[in-house]
DNA sequence: TACGATAGAGAACATTCGTTCCATAAGGGT
DNA sequence: ACCCTTATGGAACGAATGTTCTCTATCGTA
């Protein structure tokens, strides 16, 4: 067999000089020259650092563009998730059996060409922990079914809510007590589904 | 006054060349030499491209990295941000929630090799909007203040909770009524913050 | 402890980089 | 039609790039 961290030479070593090329990525969207990645990993010479992009080319976290750029690939954008309880040793170890990797977008988002995110307005979904200033994942399509929370059109307005049915016929559903059901009255278009939710801290 | 599109000499065309370039750094993640883009966009020769990238930077659409390596903007991306078709009455929240980001990881991580990402388990939380199955985007830290939700060290367990403090010291506060608040024995210790949430519905 | 593999240092090298200067073509505005 | 601004072509140049080679230090393993 021929694991990807078998192809980096120095597992953890390798590990950590990716993480701070991340870092800069993140920061400037551009991978710099070797000299400046020399400079950056504690690295004297070129050489050194020529070497490690073969390692992580090799392990498929770089490549190289058509006009022979470094350029940065999927998977040097993928985390790992874990699972509580996280293992003693820690610092992000590649442990495949009880971690996956991949990126929030690509897990939220199968479908980047009808999907739209909405910052969440108000508490009525509250009690489904979704709270004011989330940012709702929305796949646009006119069905649903009961129990999907959906953004639909009301009034002339977009609201956020279960989607939930009675003998009576269909109505939205708020997750607050404070508010209540809504039975449209003419007629309920729904805009999308909710597929995902965002939140950031501080 | 001084706008944008004045800062770019002939608006149409630079505006078409910037589409050719996100159209590249689409496909590649990187902007390659001066050399490409002038083969790329039909221009014989380096000098114009230079010209055109300093017009492209005064316009905030591409900047120079401490490194002096040419770097896409926020601006660089706004075309495929303001993109979305955004319905009538579906406000700009949908622009203004992640305005300044292109991918939903980085909104929540700019610390790519900082950051881990854990699954939660446990409702312990769900009166803060966290629930079982979520994702928490963790920051590793070992300092945390009062308020920051933290995954911390106890009995040898990770667990999520507010961190808090009262006149016997800090605890841990669990965002659920049937949870008590947990008062380490003996000193606790801080595994990271959590810095955002991620759901997946279905 | 000794061995073998490998990360890294250091220097030399051809290539490519982006800048700069000047000349020319193309528009836009008066 | 004129001028004046500006985009582009073309060539020359020094600086920086990444590759390659040899040599040394380090670490894991037998």
């Amino acid at each position: 067999m021929f694991s990807i961290v078998q192809a980096m030479g120095n597992p953890n070593r390798d590990q950590e000089y990716l993480g701070k090329l991340q870092d800069y990525y993140a920061d400037y969207r551009s991978i710099p020259s070797y000299a400046v990645i020399g400079d950056m990993l504690g690295m004297a010479s070129k050489s050194a650092v020529s070497a490690l992009i073969k390692r992580l080319t090799l392990a498929g976290y770089v490549e190289m563009t058509p006009d022979k750029r470094l350029a940065p690939t999927k998977r040097f954008f993928e985390r790992e998730l874990a699972d509580f309880p996280i293992p003693a040793g820690m610092p992000a170890a590649a442990n495949d059996a009880m971690s996956e990797s991949l990126t929030i977008d690509e897990y939220l988002i199968p479908k980047p060409s009808n999907t739209i995110m909405v910052r969440v307005k108000g508490d009525s979904m509250i009690d489904a922990g979704i709270h004011d200033g989330d940012i709702a994942i929305v796949e646009k399509r006119h069905a649903a079914s009961v129990g999907d929370i959906v953004v639909a059109v009301v009034d002339n307005e977009y609201t956020l809510k279960e989607l939930g049915r009675d003998r009576q016929g269909y109505m939205l559903l708020p997750h607050n007590a404070d508010y209540a059901p809504i039975r449209p009255q003419e007629g309920l278009e729904i805009f999308g589904i909710m597929v995902g939710l965002v939140r950031k801290y501080r």
